[in-house]
RNA sequence: GGGCGGUUAGCUCAGUUGGCUAGAGCGCCUGCUCGACAAGCAGGAGGUCGUUGGUUCGAGCCCAAUACUGCCCACCA
């Protein structure tokens, strides 16, 4: 405790051990405490599939910086983490395990035995992840880690399934929807991606029956071809009004169908006349279902051909079309043939081409739920941050259709639902009926299918507190304080869990949805693993250190888009904590005594004013009482952003570049009571500092708070500090303001002379009343900061020395004598320059004073304050330029 | 086809309700091993805020049009 800080700045020294004191602390519980305001985020869920990357790592750190930060408030602060099981995306990973492994396929391995596979999998990869939330400093409960497929989230999925489906919204159907040949099962609309690729339009001529010219027809599918069972035509068009009615010939296949009219085509597309598949374009099966036609399928499951393709049965649907075409042109079909580009939908999870394909299917009807989601946004219940996310999640309500919900896939929840062998009775039951309702037969099966993986997703909020058991968790902690995700899964999930929180609840599952972007590499493009540009977060912070890695993530951003990862960026962050780490052991060092004990510090929460306080202790003070003020309030807003680089700011510029270096020479001074004074604001400062930092970069924060003296506990649980409206020090402030531009000034001319920074110089100065005695009351800090022997006021313009540098700041005039290391040529340059700067300022705000516009309209306080400056500057330019005007002589 | 972003210093990006002498990090130039820190200190160069109009006393910020760029959605003869 009372040793200091090690001389560098090294992470991996103490990141583990400080996670494991919190860990072992509690500080990550929350109690429950019914005293205690909750503030709960429920973690996004990673998927078991593998390792954390980098986008997690942003997820997770806004979501431990807003947790942390609630937590220090005071609020009892929950964090509830948990893992995916994922359902197609590890099906299919498991699968290419065993392929790869044992050269078998999952069917090989049969049902019990793959889902063995796919919970040991579970095993291997739920624990890794655990492991790299906990390097990342993750602050959750671990006491109540969930996964999707754990014993309370099957039951919360079984009974929202019961629920909707006696409600009557969810039903079995035999429909068009998105078939994954590759993964063989079916996907909902959202795991469809949409890609444009270059395709053709093949216009194909059906002839008639009777031997006439029939009717062309295009497509971009021809292998569809033999399930077409009709021609349709618009009713209004009057090329084809003769053969509504008739029948033309499948070429080739000889099929007669018929031609029917139909509002569905598109007068002014293709020729007019579309082909009728309904049981392989939802368009089709719309018409088909209004003209009572059969819905004829011609592709298997794997997307080879079934007998209805004749010759071409069990040839893979580009291989047919390719052969088919081959034919039918052969066979003088084809009338025309075009480039064209086509939308096309592909899987989200292995990218193959998506078969619209006639299936049964269940489906959760989404309209009647999708109304309250909708209202919960427009009324304000349901906020998105930024609002403009608030847009895409309407419109995706909007447009909703019926979500399909069942997956020919094993890894999963397996569908509720019960079948009779005996009677067909459609069973949908909590619990596993023994004989059927209807017959009483035994022969009862379960449906052979999982469901959608988002579908449990989207109980997660209530779910992993406890629902459907009434317990004190959900009562406490639900609502949800917010949901921090990424954009791309808004359609996915948020949309999902909202719906089903206010049917299952009847409220929201959150108030606030704060949606972050994508992390990119730094060239823009998106990390991923075939383009091989994915950054792992481990191996960043084994580099660089949680901290820095946090501080990058959550400072680099602004809300809602993405970031870009350079590892420049990082190394300043860094830096930034090896700056911190410093400065605080400078800070240490001056506590200490020879024997290594902590000097006698006065009680720093005592009443600051009580302290004899000199004008940098007060302006620092101030400082950071601003800051917290501001860093408050940005954190309010979740501009978290804002809040770190306000902190930044402060440590570095404010604290290590000015106060230390102001205090220094009080602390190598003889005043015990003043040194006293000067350490306790530098110890008081170094604490809220390392608060307001704590959300942020917490090891860091930790480590140093626990060799500071007169703390409790850990900095996780302190209080978060709160603004003083009366701590403003104005007085202070601004005399250390003029101290500072002064040094300035003189730093500027040491410069532009050459003069060695350990050279001695003397300084005279020439102000009013007030100016000379502000500048007494900094006199010496601008000595010593300066590298000065001695300030000489002069009353009188005649006794400038010769051979000097000057310069004005605020109306001050000051020089300094430089005899050998005189450069008038430089100063004349730079006096010159700051000439034309006041020379347009004064322009510009007079022009602006000038316009009765302006003094009429503009607000009291802006003109008063223009008046002021454009006194202040007249004044200084005045002094400049007569300065210029002797310099010129001497040149 | 519909929608949403972005366009500010060489690079990556801030800029909260219009009042700014337009900021930061990195990079660049100059000088510094002075008792926290070279992962540092001090000083400096560098931008007509995509273009064109408009509103306003005042526009990087609001409105309109336009160009370029990225993304999302879309049942796609």
């Amino acid at each position: 405790m009372d040793k200091n800080l090690a001389k560098t700045y090294d992470p991996k020294e103490f990141e583990n051990r400080i996670y494991e004191a919190w860990e072992k602390s509690g500080a990550f519980h929350a109690e429950g405490d019914l005293e205690k305001t909750p503030y709960t985020i429920v973690m996004p869920p990673p998927n078991i599939t593998g390792q954390l990357h980098m986008g997690h790592a942003l997820d997770h750190t806004l979501q431990d910086v807003l947790i942390r930060w609630k937590r220090m408030q005071g609020f009892d602060a929950l964090w509830l983490p948990g893992s995916d099981h994922a359902s197609i995306a590890t099906e299919v990973k498991v699968a290419d395990k065993i392929r790869t492994e044992e050269g078998k396929t999952k069917e090989d391995l049969g049902r019990d035995e793959f889902l063995k596979r796919a919970w040991e999998w579970k095993e291997t990869y739920g624990g890794k992840i655990t492991e790299q939330c906990r390097k990342l400093g993750d602050s959750c409960d671990w006491e109540r880690e969930r996964f999707t497929m754990d014993e309370g989230c099957n039951k919360a999925v079984t009974e929202f399934f019961v629920r909707l489906y006696e409600k009557g919204l969810i039903y079995k159907g035999n429909r068009i929807i998105n078939w994954c040949p590759s993964c063989g099962t079916s996907l909902s609309d959202a795991e469809v991606e949409h890609e444009d690729k270059n395709g053709k339009y093949y216009y194909f001529r059906y002839p008639a029956e009777n031997g006439g010219e029939g009717i062309v027809v295009a497509t971009s599918r021809p292998e569809t071809m033999f399930g077409d069972v009709a021609i349709a035509v618009n009713p209004a068009d009057e090329r084809y009004t003769d053969l509504v009615g008739t029948n033309v010939i499948l070429p080739i296949v000889g099929r007669l169908i018929p031609v029917i009219a139909d509002p569905y085509p598109d007068m002014e597309k293709g020729t007019g006349a579309v082909k009728i598949t309904p049981a392989h374009d939802p368009n089709d099966f719309e018409v088909g279902k209004r003209h009572n036609l059969e819905e004829l399928c011609c592709i298997n499951p794997d997307a080879t051909m079934n007998a209805e393709a004749g010759k071409y049965e069990g040839m893979d649907r580009y291989a047919c079309r390719k052969a088919w075409v081959a034919d039918l042109t052969a066979a003088g079909f084809l009338t025309k043939l075009e480039d064209v580009v086509i939308p096309t939908g592909e899987c989200y999870r292995c990218k193959d081409v998506v078969e619209p394909r006639l299936s049964e299917q269940w489906f959760v009807k989404m309209e009647e739920l999708a109304k309250p989601a909708i209202e919960a946004a427009m009324k304000g219940d349901l906020v998105h941050v930024p609002e403009r996310f608030e847009k895409i999640y309407l419109h995706w309500l909007e447009e909703i259709r019926d979500w399909c919900i069942s997956r020919q896939l094993w890894w999963g929840h397996r569908i509720p639902a019960y079948y009779c062998d005996d009677c067909g009775e459609i069973m949908v039951s909590a619990t596993t009926p023994l004989l059927c309702t209807k017959c009483g037969s035994t022969k009862v099966r379960q449906d052979e299918d999982v469901l959608d993986t988002w579908f449990s997703s989207a109980l997660w909020p209530f779910s992993t507190l406890g629902w459907p058991e009434k317990t004190p968790d959900l009562a406490h902690f639900y609502p949800t304080n917010v949901l921090v995700t990424g954009y791309d899964i808004i359609f996915f999930w948020v949309v999902r869990m909202v719906f089903s929180a206010l049917e299952i609840m009847g409220e929201v599952p959150y108030k606030y949805v704060y949606v972050h972007g994508l992390v990119r590499d730094g060239e823009g493009r998106k990390m991923s693993k075939s383009l091989g540009n994915g950054i792992d977060p481990l191996e960043v912070i084994d580099q660089f250190g949680a901290d820095a890695l946090r501080f990058m993530l959550t400072t680099g951003i602004s809300p809602g888009s993405d970031l870009r990862f350079k590892m420049d960026r990082l190394e300043s962050c860094r830096n930034f904590a090896n700056k911190l780490w410093n400065a605080s052991r400078f800070v240490i060092m001056n506590l200490l005594d020879e024997d290594g004990s902590m000097k006698a510090l006065a009680d720093s929460e005592k009443e600051i004013s009580e302290l004899a306080l000199k004008d940098e202790d007060k302006w620092m003070l101030a400082k950071v009482n601003d800051a917290v003020a501001e860093v408050t309030g940005n954190m309010d807003n979740f501009d978290l952003a804002l809040a770190g680089q306000k902190v930044y700011e402060l440590i570095w510029n404010e604290y290590c570049d000015w106060y230390i270096e102001l205090v220094k020479q009080r602390l190598y001074g003889n005043d015990e009571a003043d040194k006293t004074v000067a350490r306790t604001v530098l110890v008081k400062c170094l604490k809220d500092m390392l608060t307001l930092l704590h959300p942020f970069m917490p090891f860091i924060t930790e480590e140093i708070y626990s060799h500071l003296p007169q703390t409790e506990g850990m900095l996780i649980s302190a209080a978060w500090p709160i603004a003083d409206e009366k701590r403003k020090f104005e007085e202070s402030t601004s005399t250390m303001e003029l101290a500072m531009d002064i040094i300035r000034c003189i730093r500027n001319i040491r410069a532009e002379a050459e003069a060695a920074p350990t050279k001695k110089l003397r300084a005279v100065i020439f102000a009013d009343e007030l100016g000379t005695q502000k500048i007494k009351a900094c006199e010496n800090h601008i000595r010593i900061l300066g590298g000065l022997t001695e300030i000489d006021f002069i009353k009188d313009k005649t006794e400038v020395p010769e051979e000097v540098m000057s310069g004005v700041v605020d109306g001050i005039e000051l020089y300094i004598p430089l005899d050998d290391l005189l450069d008038y040529k430089a100063e004349f340059q730079r006096l010159e320059k700051e000439k034309i700067r006041l020379e347009g300022e004064v322009e510009r705000i007079s022009g602006k004073l000038n316009n009765p516009g302006f003094t009429a309209k503009a607000p009291e306080q802006v003109v008063a304050l223009e008046r002021e400056k454009v006194e202040k500057y007249k004044d200084t330019l005045n002094k400049v330029v007569e300065r210029l005007e002797i310099i010129a002589k001497k040149l």
